[in-house]
RNA sequence: GUGGCCGUAGCUCAGCCCGGUUAGAGCACCUGGUUGUGGUCCAGGAAGUCGGGGGUUCAAAUCCCCUCGGUCACCCCA
């Protein structure tokens, strides 16, 4: 930080290893789970016409006063993605693919807002995004298959919060339920609460503000406003979830900040964080968006999990190290490097990780980096070896201890030494 | 967007309250500890515009203002 002239933008960071190799295994781990799941990877592109985003709800906080909008040079409105789903339905609308469409991503999104502990302008998130049926056990798999990724993580303490909205007139009896009910006694209110209560009322449920406690727990609750049909819909999903032995807690109060939510939602949140920011995933049924993009009306339910968070969730747990090795061979050469650019190249060659140093270095030097670099194995060639066609095999970890032979004979010795 | 705390070598920090010799420590890094061998130990070395700018003062890392960044909370969400 001290010298450098540029530093990332607030709000961003640079990811170097070892995190870097955390963050694309957890990216491999999540591909192969939902991959097994006849998920198939979509890349959209991180930024699209302004109006896309406008159908997440003008009065979400995401579109209002969160993304990061501009002109091109050809005077479109464009704005970077606050998040993936948008986009992936808008690809449905365009593409028409044949359902049911199952997708997975990986990748930023940017929402300009203040940075703290697991809340970054530029964030990633793997999700999946089903479209399609309208079938209460697709929402389970697709809960499923969050829950079973967690699980390969390494992570316990991940606690699965279910709600449902119902359907959306259920849901705008809803709303009207609770606007009643806020208005009546808007005074005992926090003022940030009122203000909400004009723009999305189903928000109000989600204020943390100790003054408005009261008012939320006496408020009317989403169950006693499903229809049936909504009412037994959810039922399935949860029965599904039970077969499984997927635990959750139904909790009427999740609302979701995105307004396309409707019938099925859920939040993942991990007890191992003690930041204010615990919410590692989440999502839901958005039945209407498709039809909102211009595609024929085609129910959706999916999920997105913030990379970055899930990682702090691991730090949390203690699990999900970061690998330690980077090679597994080091070439040590001690002719002036001349030898060290054949045999690393044969190593390598040979599928093995190899490295070297640089600089024709000091032997004692090198076998400082050889050891530093995590190799389990030292290559050495100096000029007695050099002479004689040798090379000198030297175990860095064990108590195997060291050998010379034949140049011609490297690799196969590797590769016995390394099983 | 609002508020609290913080910003000194690559990293973690001391020094700042009570302005004043060449700004320190640990870890990391580099070189040695004789004749080609790392991980322990010993010795030495390199490394800081004290986040940036302005002000007060004979003198500021130390006091004041502004600014940038980090962090935590609110807000919101992944």
């Amino acid at each position: 930080m001290a010298d450098s002239i540029y530093r990332a933008p607030k709000g961003t960071r640079d990811i170097l290893w070892p995190d870097s190799a955390r963050w694309r295994t957890l990216v491999e781990v999540f591909a192969d789970v939902v991959g097994a799941a006849g998920y198939t990877q979509v890349v959209p592109p991180m930024f699209e016409h302004v109006e896309v985003f406008r159908r997440l709800g003008d009065a979400t906080d995401v579109v209002a006063k969160e993304m990061y909008e501009f002109l091109d040079k050809g005077g479109r409105s464009i704005a970077l993605r606050p998040e993936q789903t948008a986009s992936v339905v808008r690809a449905f609308a365009e593409h028409r693919p044949v359902v049911p469409w199952k997708v997975w991503y990986a990748g930023p999104n940017f929402r300009y807002e203040r940075a703290q502990k697991g809340r970054f302008r530029q964030f990633d998130q793997v999700g999946v995004e089903a479209l399609g049926p309208d079938d209460p056990h697709l929402d389970a798999e697709v809960i499923a298959l969050a829950w079973r990724f967690y699980e390969r993580l390494g992570l316990r303490q991940v606690t699965l919060l279910l709600n449902s909205l119902g359907n959306p007139d259920d849901r705008s009896r809803y709303v009207e339920a609770l606007t009643a009910h806020f208005s009546a006694d808007a005074d005992a209110l926090s003022a940030e609460s009122r203000k909400t209560l004009t723009t999305n009322p189903l928000r109000v449920l989600d204020s943390q503000r100790p003054d408005d406690a009261e008012l939320i727990d006496a408020a009317p609750r989403m169950p006693d406003f499903l229809s049936e049909d909504a009412a037994t819909h959810f039922a399935t999903v949860r029965a599904a979830l039970d077969a499984l032995g997927i635990p959750y807690t139904v909790s009427p109060r999740l609302v979701r900040g995105l307004d396309y939510y409707l019938r099925t939602t859920f939040e993942f949140t991990a007890e191992a964080l003690d930041a204010a920011q615990d919410a590692i995933g989440g999502g839901g049924r958005y039945d209407r968006l498709a039809e909102a993009m211009g595609a024929p009306a085609t129910p959706g339910v999916g999920f997105a999990l913030g990379v970055d968070r899930t990682l702090l969730a691991c730090d949390a747990e203690a699990v999900f190290d970061a690998p330690a090795t980077v090679v597994d061979v080091f070439v040590v050469d001690t002719c002036g490097g001349d030898e060290a650019v054949l045999l690393t190249d044969e190593v390598r060659r040979a599928g093995l990780r190899c490295d070297r140093a640089w600089d024709d270095r000091s032997m004692k030097a090198q076998m400082k980096a050889a050891d530093r670099s995590g190799a389990a194995i030292a290559v050495i060639i100096g000029e007695d070896e050099r002479s004689g066609g040798n090379v000198t095999v030297r175990d860095l970890r064990g108590g195997a201890g060291q050998e010379t032979l034949a140049r011609t004979d490297l690799i196969e010795n590797l590769r016995t030494r390394l099983q």
